[in-house]
DNA sequence: TCCTCACATGTTCTTAGGTACATGTACTTG
DNA sequence: CAAGTACATGTACCTAAGAACATGTGAGGA
C-alpha cells in the first residue's frame, strides 16, 4: 500500500511519467521506501483505472505524463490523516546485531568498522543536502520544506547509528569476568 | 531470505519449536522483523528438507523441537561474514514526512504528538530492558550480549526518532516570508 | 465432566516485491 | 550515418509476506 500512497504524494507536488517517478524513487526515496520501475507502471495504470489520477500529457517515446485527480488528492490526504503508521523498523543491520555472537571477533569488527563508515557516510551525504536547502538552493515551497524534514530525519538516523557502530566495538564479546593482569 | 537466518540465528542459541519461534519473534524481533507463524513452519520445513535443521524431539500436540545442523551454523555464520548487508530503513514514518506539507496543520501536530509520544514509549521500554540486562537479570551469555546491542540500537533509534518528531513540530509549515506582526 | 484457554501446526489465497526479459524511440557524438 | 546512450514502457515469472481459514490436543478450573 504504501507504494501507492508515495506515488500519488509525488504526483501530488506536480505531473510526472512512470520513468519520471522511478528516477525519484530511486534517487530520494531509494533509501526509505525501494521500488523498481515494472511495479511502478503496474500501479499507474491500476491508479489510472481507479481515477486517482489521469493521463495528463503524451509525449515523445510514448511517455505519458500522469496528473493526480482531485479522488487521488482525498486518498493521499486521507492516507496521511486517518489511517495508522506501521513502526516496524525492518533493519537488516538491526537483525543481523543479535546474532553477532556467532561471528569470529575479528569478523565482527571489521563488520562494525563497515557498518559505521556506511552510516557516517550517509550521514554526511543528508547532512550536505540539509545545507543546501537551508543555503536556499531547492527554493522554499512547502514540499521542499517536508522535504527537509525527512532529510533531517535522514541525518539523525544515520548518525544514531553511526555512533551506535562505534559503541558496539567497545562491547566486549565474550564472559565480562575480567582476568586482572 | 532475512526470515530464513533469523530462524536459524535463534536456533543456533538452543533447540526450539516453530510455536516457539513464532513468540520470540513476535516479542525480541517483531519490531525488526515482523513474521507470522505460516511463513515461519513453512520456513522450517524447508530449513529440514535442506539439512539446515533437524527435528530433535517430538513432544505433545504434535510439537516438533528442531534443532540447528553443523551445515546450519555454517550457513548463518557465511550469511553474517559474507554477504552484503541491505541498509534500506523502509520506515513508514519517514515516506510519510515527505508529504507533511499535504496535510492540515492542525492534523499534522496532532500526528507529530502521536508520533512522539509512540517513539518515546518505545525507548523508555527498550531501556528498562537494557537496564534489566546491565542488572544482570538475563545472565551474561555471548547471546545475551547480542541482545543487549541490539537493544542499545532500539534505545538509541525511538530516541533519535522522537527527538526528530518534536523537531519537526517546530518547522514552521509555510513560507518563512514572515509578516512581521 | 465440561468448558475454555493456551499450545501447536498447518493450508489456502491474495497481494507485494523483485529479477529478468523484451521492445522500441529520440538524441548525441564520432 | 552509425553507434551508443538515455528515455520510456511494459510483460513474465518467481519469491516474500500477510490475512484468513482449518484442525486438533493437553491442562486447568468451574
Amino acid at each position: 500500500m504504501s507504494l501507492r500512497y508515495g506515488l500519488l504524494g509525488l504526483l501530488a507536488e506536480g505531473a510526472a511519467s512512470g520513468y519520471d517517478l522511478a528516477r525519484r524513487f530511486q534517487e530520494v526515496l531509494g533509501s526509505v521506501w525501494p521500488a523498481q520501475h515494472p511495479k511502478i507502471y503496474a500501479e499507474l495504470n491500476r491508479l489510472a483505472q481507479e481515477g486517482l489520477i489521469e493521463v495528463e500529457s503524451e509525449g515523445p517515446r510514448g511517455r505519458k505524463a500522469y496528473r493526480i485527480t482531485e479522488e487521488g488528492l482525498v486518498a493521499v490526504r486521507g492516507w496521511l490523516r486517518d489511517t495508522e503508521v506501521d513502526h516496524t523498523l525492518r533493519m537488516q543491520s538491526l537483525l543481523r546485531s543479535f546474532f553477532f555472537w556467532l561471528m569470529e571477533p575479528d569478523d565482527l569488527r571489521r563488520h562494525l568498522d563497515e557498518e559505521a563508515r556506511f552510516f557516517a557516510e550517509a550521514a554526511a551525504r543528508y547532512e550536505e543536502y540539509a545545507k543546501a536547502k537551508d543555503r536556499g538552493e531547492f527554493g522554499d515551497s512547502p514540499q521542499t520544506r517536508s522535504m527537509r524534514i525527512a532529510i533531517e530525519a535522514g541525518v539523525r538516523l544515520y548518525r544514531t547509528l553511526a555512533e551506535w557502530a562505534e559503541w558496539a566495538k567497545t562491547v566486549p564479546p565474550n564472559s565480562s569476568t575480567t582476568t586482572h593482569s
